[in-house]
DNA sequence: AGAGCTATAAGACTAACTCACATAGCTTGT
DNA sequence: ACAAGCTATGTGAGTTAGTCTTATAGCTCT
């Protein structure tokens, strides 16, 4: 039994953030490492003033590498740990196209069920309010 | 390496089925029990010709039950098993208004996303058409 | 007798996250 | 000189919402 507050699914935390297709458009624009995509991902303004943090970013990346969207280039630093470049290969365009097609489809999937919740929602609140007289 | 095709995350197959908040607003309309509950979410129509598995409609039924947005009653049958007859609580009725809430600002990032994917698409598809002449 | 429907459920797996923690070098302030 | 904090990458363990496979049990129809 939760309170329904911020540990209740209906609190929208759950609700997937769509990592995968951000981080090909940011990419996309440039080959860029780990660490500035997940600051461009801050900059986007997706997520108000937090990201999702930095280690699911990280493990994404990789394995979007594994799946053949993105290719990585290790570059030495000057400073710090190996620097991966990440760039997007001619699949991960492909799948570009695939992820507006998706999600436009799950656009309207999130309409059609924010419809039913609406209108279960109205009943619920006027149902002695008759549109049309009763005999 | 994928193919891009069924496989790939782009095709949108991992993307939330929202079945919580389907549940929810089939069960406010009238208490039911699972079965009767899976079939009704066939009949939405939401997710074409075919239903996600029962299987998970019970599992969610059952965790539900357990957050206390559905009420369970053991209803004895005159044909197989025990059916548990669901109910949405007071606190059930709630979570809709926030559902309702959360699924709209999930939408709003959905487009925005959608907008990212779709302003880089157009980039890369008219590069040499430069609507402002260069120095 | 066997097929197929009604009805519920556990087991094992996956994707896409989350949080806590590890590592390592560099810069800046005190 | 030393700590604090930034740059930069990563592992481990856990959660949620799903999937597919399999189990169960009784009923009806042919």
């Amino acid at each position: 039994m939760n309170t329904c507050l911020e540990a209740c699914p209906c609190s929208g935390g759950n609700l997937p953030k769509l990592m995968q297709p951000i981080l090909l458009s940011i990419v996309a624009q440039a080959p860029l490492h780990g660490y500035v995509i997940a600051q461009r991902v801050m900059q986007t303004g997706l997520f108000g003033n937090q990201s999702p943090d930095v280690t699911g970013i990280y493990r994404m990346l990789k394995s979007m590498v594994n799946d053949g969207v993105l290719e990585q280039k290790e570059v030495e630093s000057p400073v710090g740990p190996t620097r991966k470049l990440y760039t997007v290969t001619p699949l991960g365009r492909e799948c570009i196209k695939h992820w507006i097609l998706s999600l436009s489809a799950h656009r309207e999937h999130l309409d059609n069920v924010l419809g039913c919740l609406i209108r279960v929602q109205d009943e619920a609140s006027a149902p002695e309010a008759p549109a049309m007289p009763q005999v």
